[in-house]
DNA sequence: CGAGCGCGTGAACATTTGATCAAAACTCGA
DNA sequence: TCGAGTTTTGATCAAATGTTCACGCGCTCG
């Protein structure tokens, strides 16, 4: 009889909530609405974008039970989280985020103070940050911004979207990343503001950083030479641009002096360390950061802690074997 | 020597998370598990029955705000609330609810009582709703319980969910619907602790309630003989066993004498009356109720809304024309 | 001890949803 | 006014999900 809605597009609540609360399908919401089917479908992607639609699980079963203890007892951590392992790297990237997202929510308290570390893993975190976890929480940049690494977030536009997330407080850090020269660097330590921020990094209650490997944020915009430098000394790895060696100490060189941001040894002033990483190139990082206690809370997926797991058994320096897939 | 979960069925929050945090498709979850992609189907299914999964639309958009302006326009309304049209009787009825909880919650505030008619539309409300929308609320049921009418739920019953889902306190109105004769009634009616949920029900802040026209609870399971008498005597629906005529008002019959619960009067006490009612065998009793005031929040679906509107066209005096379309 | 009954299971099928791609509309600048 | 680039759109196809049905297992009751 009559048409109740014409053509000019309703807003994403009503479409939503037909789907969502009343059930009806893509087609019959078009038919509806006079939309196309897949503009339906778009707006409800786009509502669940923007969290007009929330999907909230009321549980807090862990996914990987089994892992995670294992990994407790054959390293030493305080915790570990495993999620699913996926081929495609955008899905791994996703999830690992939804999983360290709910990690560093599980251990914020009230007026925390959280470092965070410049890296891609650590950057998916906040779009699963969900407010309320615990109240007045700041976030503070480990390192500086971008400057010296290209296209990569900053770790300002990190620390404020963890603030966004999770709800809190984010203070920058006024610096880059890397200096031209280890001269330059030591003009911005010694500026107040660097200074300042650099010191609440120190004392903070947790941090939250990835790590390096054959693979990484860091690894892969340092110029080949910087890189053969730090390599050549015996470095496996990373975390925040400090390189350590297999034994897990600090690797000291030139991208080390530019580099502005917290030192090995200040990261391990801090309490709670969160180590965020996946895939085989950073295995042999991983179980050196594990092992030495750099980190001491993990996140990762199955198949990257299976491999963690094989090497703790088996305990061979380098040269390791690095293929152990399996799901189950 | 790594197997992450084996053949024991997992937890629901471990498959509802895989699913609704990471992205795995039920295949996937399937073949991590060791479950058959059906049974991961069911599991799913069953988190969201249970509430594992809680899918929320953060969106006040009313679905059709063209017809609820038109029926607030053509009938004297506090509120109208209108939901989408299904053939299919599970999902209407289902879709009604989801409405009715939203009106119910709305209306709600703070130490309110609300009193409960028994009815089939009624009772889909309570799996809808959410604790939160207001404290301390009092659910008080309009009438006795089920006995007479054989499969319902009762009114006891019925109170009880409302007070489950919304959070609150239900009260017992510890008496049949019907009495075998009067003088029973009677009877019940007398006893102290019927007398004093009833009063309760009377200065109730809100009233929700069924309407039943030539179909509904009630009339479906009167005996031929009452019902007919009620028909003689011209009734065209009822409110909670209460039968009224095409001009609203109480039409007495012995039906009336038997049963315990608030007169038509009393009824009219309670300052916001909302009706449950669709389809097209409960319009004319839906007309003579809104237009005589006897309920003055209406929630319906957009075909009974039409069939009201086109109906206040006809015959009532300056209504608006009912060709009102076009929300957005 | 066997037949019946009910529940849980998965296979096959139907429906719904999501992804890809090419055409259309629209923007912006010359 | 035209056109190159960008965005928006819907058709088509592939994947994922939901439903139905028949089977098998275990239980109860005769």
């Amino acid at each position: 009889m009559e048409r109740t809605n014409d053509h000019r597009q309703p807003p994403l609540g009503k479409i939503a909530r037909l789907y969502y609360e009343h059930g009806l399908t893509h087609q019959e919401i078009a038919d509806l609405c006079g939309l196309s089917r897949i503009k339906v479908t778009r707006l409800l992607a786009e509502a669940r974008r923007v969290g007009i639609v929330e999907i909230t699980v009321h549980s807090d079963d862990h996914l990987f039970v089994g892992l995670e203890s294992a990994l407790g007892r054959a390293y030493p951590l305080r915790q570990a989280w495993v999620g699913p392992t996926f081929e495609d790297e955008a899905r791994a990237a996703h999830s690992l985020g939804a999983v360290a997202a709910e990690c560093v929510s599980a251990l914020l308290e009230d007026r925390a103070t959280v470092a965070v570390g410049l890296s891609a893993s650590v950057a998916t975190i906040p779009r699963h940050l969900r407010p309320g976890a615990a109240r007045d929480v700041n976030f503070v940049p480990l390192t500086g911004s971008g400057g010296g690494i290209s296209r990569a977030a900053s770790s300002h536009e990190l620390a404020l979207a963890f603030a966004a997330g999770a709800g809190g407080h984010a203070y920058h850090l006024p610096a880059p990343l890397l200096a031209r020269t280890p001269q330059a660097a030591q003009v911005w330590r010694e500026d107040p503001a660097v200074q300042e921020t650099l010191e609440r990094a120190v004392s903070a209650d947790v941090l939250v950083a990835g790590i390096g490997g054959r693979t990484g944020l860091l690894v892969e915009n340092l110029s080949a030479s910087d890189l053969a430098a730090t390599r050549g000394r015996g470095a496996v790895g990373d975390i925040s641009g400090r390189f350590f060696d297999a034994n897990g100490a600090a690797v000291p060189c030139e991208v080390d002096d530019r580099l502005i941001g917290l030192s090995l040894a200040q990261l391990r002033a801090v309490p709670v360390r969160i180590g965020v990483a996946r895939g085989a190139a950073k295995l042999q990082a991983l179980r050196v950061a594990l092992s030495q206690g750099l980190i001491n809370v993990l996140v990762t997926d199955s198949s990257t802690a299976e491999g963690l797991l094989a090497a703790a058994g088996a305990d061979a320096p380098a040269g390791a074997p690095a293929s152990a897939e399996a799901s189950s």
